[in-house]
RNA sequence: GGCUCCGUCGUCUAGUGGUCCAGGACGUCUGGUUCUCAUCCAGAAAAUCGCGGGUUCGACUCCCGCCGGAGUCACCA
């Protein structure tokens, strides 16, 4: 069988977190099988829409490497791409349903429907408009809501993640096909528009799993083969049991991705949030993702959704890219994300900056907070160093002293490197008397007044001789 | 309330009747890597497998009941 997958969202916004895995799926499906993915805009609902959202979406998508086969801009044989677009099309197969005696316009004024409902609230009894079908009812035409008329049975049905399914006659009922604005329902729109694209998967949140057998019941009455099923669990906020949504505050991929998250990290954590290989590996390229991921082992329970777990994998893949591709492809991943004070600095320099730091990097952001005083002289504060834990026992006098011997030894030096500043380091160690604990908290203090730096060697070295060698005389003049 | 789904360390999970007094990862804690922070390495704590019954020589794994959580019952998707 030739797969065809899709991803159809809404234009209503951003896709946040909880959202994005309803496309890696059908991603990972149609490429491992050598077979397409449709992007598809359900746009159907003119009230929510919100404008710009389909770039944004494409964006995601487009940043993420999951690409598609066909979609709105890029077009392809079952165009167009927004539902909005294909009116006729569902016109036509409501037409068929309604020539069969299996769909019918619906008189009932919405406040009746309303009173109905409530009535069968107070009752305890569950709603279903059927109970409730006219007699007589309109010849329909555009402006009246379409409804399908159902037949109520028991079906039975098989979820590639779930598993075998069975539900009773009772939640069945005549859902609106074709609203009164004569858009169609996402009920009735996606079956037509799956079957119509050739949709072998359809892949979705678990939310829909309760509505499957009224789309079994469209299928049947349509002479549709029913595709496969594909229902996805829910991810969970941190907090509570509910699943994620933007009212959680689900961050967009967007906002990830400004605050220096890779593509590689969010496409790893979120493939493997709710589905594993069954291996105890952690760290999966899409090349990986692509060869392993198998409908079966996706989770049946929802998984909570933890930012801490991918900060840690966004490191792994910061290092990844490092040691296994070069700095400078680092590198060039890191524009955007550099404080403002490098902003003259040049890529040579910044490339040695980040060859020092890269392994205490979080996200890519953190650039901005740890770099600082690689591009400009650090503001002196001296009590960063009387109160550090192991100075504080040194008189003002000794800390001088001490800059004063450091400046000394370092201005003497022939070579600039990191193998002679340790060597330097380590004389001043004996000549001293000092532990390694005094001296260098002190040297990297006065050089950087920051809460931390790398290897003190190999920020010196980075800082060079003639910076360097200012700050410790700036420092020694402050005390 | 009806219907449906789900239930293994704090979290993500491995586990398809014996090799599991339950394995890995994140997080936490401890130690090591000449200062710091991080990486890396080593180690520790952490799950009476939701509960109760069965079936079986034997159950996390099969069956039943219960409890808990979630989803859904829109002219939203």
């Amino acid at each position: 069988m030739n797969i065809v997958t899709r991803f159809a969202p809404s234009p209503t916004g951003y896709i946040h977190i909880g959202n994005v895995r309803s496309a890696i799926y059908p991603y990972l499906l149609a490429r491992q099988n050598n077979g397409k993915m449709i992007l598809r805009i359900e746009d159907t609902d003119r009230a929510r829409y919100v404008d710009g959202a389909t770039e944004l979406i494409e964006d995601t998508l487009e940043w993420l490497g999951l690409n598609w086969d066909e979609g709105p801009v890029i077009g392809g044989p079952n165009s167009p791409y927004f539902q909005s677009e294909r009116k006729e099309i569902y016109l036509a197969w409501a037409k068929k349903l309604i020539e069969a005696g299996r769909a019918y316009a619906d008189p009932t004024p919405p406040e009746q429907i309303e009173a109905y409902r409530r009535e069968c609230n107070e009752k305890k009894v569950p709603f279903l408009y059927r109970n409730y079908r006219p007699k007589e009812t309109p010849e329909w035409e555009i402006g009246m809501p379409l409804r399908f008329k159902t037949i109520p049975k028991e079906y039975d049905w098989h979820d590639e993640v779930m598993g075998d399914m069975h539900t009773g006659p009772e939640v069945l009922d005549d859902i609106i096909l074709i609203k009164k604005d004569g858009f169609p329902t996402y009920n009735f729109a996606h079956i037509v528009d799956d079957a119509e694209m050739g949709v072998t998967h359809v892949m979705r949140g678990v939310e829909y799993l309760s509505s499957t057998p009224n789309y079994l019941a469209l299928y049947e009455a349509l002479g549709l083969e029913r595709p496969k099923l594909v229902s996805l669990p829910h991810i969970l906020a941190p907090g509570g049991n509910k699943k994620l949504g933007k009212r959680d505050g689900a961050k967009s991929v967007t906002e990830y991705r400004e605050d220096g998250v890779l593509a590689e990290a969010m496409l790893n954590y979120l493939a493997c949030l709710g589905w594993n290989d069954g291996t105890e590996q952690e760290v999966y390229d899409k090349e990986e993702l692509i060869k392993n991921f198998s409908l079966d082992r996706i989770q049946t329970s929802g998984a909570r959704y933890d930012e801490t777990k991918l900060l840690w994998l966004n490191g792994q893949w910061i290092r990844k890219i490092f040691d296994e591709d070069g700095a400078e492809t680092l590198f060039a991943r890191t524009d955007g994300f550099w404080p403002e004070a490098a902003k003259t600095a040049s890529d040579e320099y910044k490339i040695k900056v980040l060859s020092i730091i890269y392994d205490r990097l979080k996200t890519l952001s953190d650039l901005r907070t740890m770099t600082g005083y690689f591009f400009e002289d650090p503001e002196i504060n001296l009590d960063l160093m009387i109160n550090n834990k192991f100075l504080k026992k040194l008189s003002e006098a000794e800390l001088e002293n001490l800059l004063k011997q450091t400046i000394n030894k370092l201005s003497g030096l022939s070579d600039w490197n990191a193998e002679a500043l340790q060597d330097a380091l380590n004389d001043l160690l004996q000549e001293t008397g000092k532990k390694p604990a005094e001296l260098f908290s002190l040297i990297r203090i006065a050089v950087s007044f920051a809460p931390f730096s790398p290897a003190l060697n190999l920020t010196l070295e980075v800082i060079g001789r003639e910076k360097t060698l200012a700050r410790l005389n700036a420092v020694a003049r402050a005390i």
